[in-house]
DNA sequence: ACCTGATTCAAACGGACGTTTGATTAATAT
DNA sequence: ATATTAATCAAACGTCCGTTTGAATCAGGT
């Protein structure tokens, strides 16, 4: 392993556990087994560094998994939508307590430049293909922003047990955790496809 | 207004927007009109200052508005219900932009010590009572899990706008400010009602 | 063997930080 | 008015940090 990877690997550690300000180089450094200026030599700074360890971090958070889209089956919106649900509820819980997903947590709390890139580069897709998903389920009778609500919701319900997670664990438990993962998205995903029933239909005042 | 309470105040908001690590005590004393030393002589140190922050960050999030439970009117659950997820989403967006909201938001992605007291003096009661008006609104239909899971549901969409914020505003507008809050909670509240249509109705395989 | 460029290293630089110090001023009691 | 305590202040201390420097080491080509 060459002395950038070992960089490149030893600062999403730190940096996953103490942020970017309290993550130092020397302590970087010193788990990479490499020396202090290392960092400034293969990287320019420790921003150029950090921002390259989010975008690996967030390439590698899928676990290999690939996301399901509607281009794989055009024919069965319902069946693909809660494919993603399940793929993405999976992705998260898996990634909970890892550096990558304490990075994620971090960076939507205190962003930093390197979310821009991030949002347009690695979010963008995601949350896009969603949207065609909803549509697709809709049966293209939504609005735009009514499908972006819908979207925005669904995300919600997922995320809550990875954003939300330090809160969860301190609540009366049993809290839920990655091992029920699947108990999880099969919820969201019941509550999801009942919301598309009588869509257009407004019960009375 | 002492000398302590300038402190205090200023505290809040440098915190609010650095976080502890990379709030400065130059900083904050400056703001305040107060010498270098005098968060050393009327606190203990830096933390004891941050600690005293988060308390009274806590106690001042309500914002005056009292939350709607099913004691207040245990005759129509479903209204209660509706109302409670108005308040919390005004709450939530209210808090968006504030330095209350950010210490907060902070707290769960790194949580400190001060968590276990805020998880059970604030959050808990919040929780309990959703959880309450859930099982008023299905007539004590669901199982304990069920109606945690809902609640959690619940909870994820109103969140999402608040924990994600960083993140929507940077994916494609128009995105949802506090000035759309009533779009958002009528969404989920009507999502939230449908799903309790037929809920013990498992439609085929 | 020699040159050339890339990489590693120990050492130091300059700045920012939390905290301490000791003197000075304000407030309070006797 | 005097003594005592609380509060404020400018200045400095020691430490840790990101970054730079310039020499040393390594690799490959000629």
């Amino acid at each position: 392993m060459s002395t950038r990877e070992g960089i490149l690997n030893a600062a999403m550690s730190v940096f996953g556990e103490h942020g970017f300000r309290g993550g130092t180089v020397r302590d970087i450094c010193d788990r990479a087994g490499a020396n202090v200026a290392a960092v400034n030599y293969h990287f320019h700074d420790k921003a150029s560094l950090y921002a390259e360890v989010l975008q690996h971090a967030y390439r590698n958070a899928g676990s290999g998994e690939p996301m399901p889209t509607l281009a794989d089956a055009p024919d069965q919106p319902a069946t693909q939508l809660g494919a993603w649900i399940a793929w993405y509820v999976r992705r998260l819980l898996h990634s909970g307590g890892t550096d990558v997903g304490r990075l994620m947590a971090r960076e939507m709390a205190e962003p930093t430049d390197a979310l821009d890139d991030l949002a347009k580069g690695a979010v963008q897709p995601v949350f896009s293909e969603l949207g065609r998903l909803m549509d697709a389920v809709s049966g293209g009778t939504l609005e735009d922003r009514e499908i972006k609500l819908r979207c925005i919701a669904v995300i919600g319900q997922c995320l809550v047990f990875h954003t939300g997670r330090a809160m969860l664990e301190r609540l009366d438990p049993p809290h839920f955790g990655s091992e029920d993962a699947d108990e999880i998205s099969s919820s969201i995903i019941q509550w999801t496809m009942r919301s598309f029933d009588s869509s257009n239909v407004d019960s009375g005042p």
